[in-house]
DNA sequence: ATCATGAATGGTATGCGTACCATCAAGCAC
DNA sequence: GTGCTTGATGGTACGCATACCATTCATGAT
């Protein structure tokens, strides 16, 4: 493969030339930066990162990390964050964990080796050991999502606890009185924030409120929807913890001969607004995850540019409420 | 940073030292093996694979590049990738082109900055140059989903026309015989393909075979959809190009009052079998992803291996017809 | 004509890890 | 004891691009 010794040659100068050709154009005389720049293109010269990133010890390259690939939010993150990145001449290198605490070190090693100059992490787990390893580097990181009350980072998420409580009043205001709670993992921080948020909305009113712990799939949400709908007094609205438990709680209600949003009102969390959704579905709070990725992108930079070097910043983003067709009044119609 | 010599500094040994450890272990007397081992937990090293990548000339790294991260079509190719690239110790980077051949080249070039030992592309057209850059690089390069006619090179994709001429005999044998199809963006081949496929189904029984051609959208699905649904003598049947002109098809039928599928079935391709979608509804032609990632990254191997050096290989793996709610036989129930 | 100034360019060393060859000591055969 | 093999370790140079300092030459001032 063609290195910068090679353009060099073919155009008769010293390789610093053609270094300063590439990186600092007017330092170098306009009848001299043409014959290396025809040298370049007759040898199909490409830069070599390593040994830029070698010297100039760093690589313009962020690393990304999402739990789950799957899910059209993290989608939406890779997407803003490398939006960003590249307006900041920065690549996007990109790993995802598949919600796995182990592989989730295993991919931050892996960006750390590569030299990347920051890291955005979308954690599986709130717990301190991830920020912790790469912060033990000296390389900046970002956490998205979550809070990390254990580390001195900055953070860039939503107040879901808020949302939770925005979300069951809007059910109750439509006169449901029975509603079930479908959470994720417990120990998942998102998981407990939402059920704390939803518990105490009810409480506020005087209700009772059941909250089922599983996963956040699909699969997951079907079981615990039916479990609550086939009990007897069974809810009349169900608030969960994200798109895909919603879409099985959905397939459970279908399966039962529940109408959504006749018989069953659902809302959610996480139905993020992507293109690829024509004609939403669910009533629920949407997170605006472009603009969160845009300021992790942001927060990440200025570390690296060394624009800021202070205490962990904590952005809230607030969320979106959206009505959409998986909701109506109680009683009947 | 800790380097390679800190570390020998702290155990007292050469770096080569340290080198052997962390490569061919055998070599290295057991004690000093501990020894090293244990200055790089103290010290927290993780190797720079800069300086080896460059030393070694090679950097452990698949390049990827998808064209519409959006559709999970895309997801699964990821993932696929992703583990069989693991499963042989190697990572993968990735970039997405937001389907614009421009930018395809820009990712193709990031990649080569960096070095990748080889590249899976996944291309926005099936025309040459993208192919050509790689090769011109003296890199390996399978392209996955399309045919590259001009192109000498590994290429791993499904028969879509022929799965199209299924799909359409399909529906024909529910008894249907006003059937539409509504493409993609007649720029690519695959668009083509799928409507050739439908035309030549369509002739062998001696019937019209009206074409739209719109764009791999949900909304140039509802508008084809809504232009095809309005006409006199409307179809009872279409034939979708994708999953999201599908569903763009789907919201313009439910628009029209037009019941799935008792007033109108619909068939359609890459209707990704995802672990997300629960319950899938489209009838259609599901294409082997995983399978498909997965060969695609041993031919890559081969190459990067040089298991094998010759011809441009062609792998076409049979699609997987699958029947789901949208489609009905034709007539009175 | 002389010298200072600055632009343009070149030479050398460096970043990190490893290939390759050299060294050294221990073990063994005779 | 001598010479050889083997295993363990070290030293040096290199891969590619660039930071830094040196050099060269033209220009203008005096």
């Amino acid at each position: 493969m063609t290195t910068i010794r090679d353009v060099a040659n073919h155009a008769s100068v010293a390789p610093m030339t053609v270094s300063r050709v590439l990186n600092q154009p007017d330092s170098v005389s306009p009848e001299t930066r043409q014959r290396v720049e025809e040298s370049i293109a007759a040898l199909k010269y490409v830069p070599n990162m390593l040994g830029q990133g070698l010297r100039k010890k760093r690589t313009m390259a962020l690393g990304l990390i999402v739990s789950d690939i799957t899910n059209p939010f993290a989608i939406q993150q890779i997407r803003g964050v490398t939006r960003a990145a590249r307006e900041n001449g920065y690549t996007v290198i990109f790993g995802h964990t598949e919600s796995d605490s182990e592989e989730e070190l295993q991919q931050l090693r892996a960006l750390i080796e590569r030299r990347v100059d920051g890291i955005i992490l979308s954690p599986v787990y709130n717990t301190p050991e991830s920020v912790n390893f790469v912060q033990g580097q000296k390389l900046p990181v970002t956490v998205l999502d979550y809070p990390m009350p254990e580390n001195d980072v900055d953070v860039v998420r939503c107040d879901t606890h808020l949302a939770a409580r925005e979300l069951t009043d809007y059910v109750l205001d439509l006169g449901h009185r029975r509603v079930a709670m479908l959470s994720g993992d417990r120990a998942i921080v998102t998981a407990r924030e939402r059920a704390e948020g939803f518990e105490e909305a009810m409480a506020a009113r005087g209700y009772s409120a059941p909250v089922e712990y599983g996963h956040f799939t699909p699969e997951s949400g079907y079981e615990m929807a039916l479990g609550v709908l086939r009990s007897e007094n069974r809810p009349t609205a169900l608030v969960t913890a994200s798109n895909f438990i919603a879409l099985g709680a959905a397939e459970a209600a279908r399966e039962l001969g529940l109408s959504i949003p006749e018989d069953l009102s659902i809302v959610t969390f996480d139905n993020a607004r992507t293109d690829t959704v024509l004609d939403p579905f669910f009533t629920g709070v949407v997170q605006p995850i472009a603009e969160m990725a845009t300021v992790a992108t942001h927060f990440l930079l200025d570390r690296i540019l060394q624009r800021y070097s202070g205490a962990g910043r904590d952005e809230i983003l607030p969320t979106i409420f959206e009505v959409h067709r998986s909701t109506a009044p109680y009683g009947p119609s």
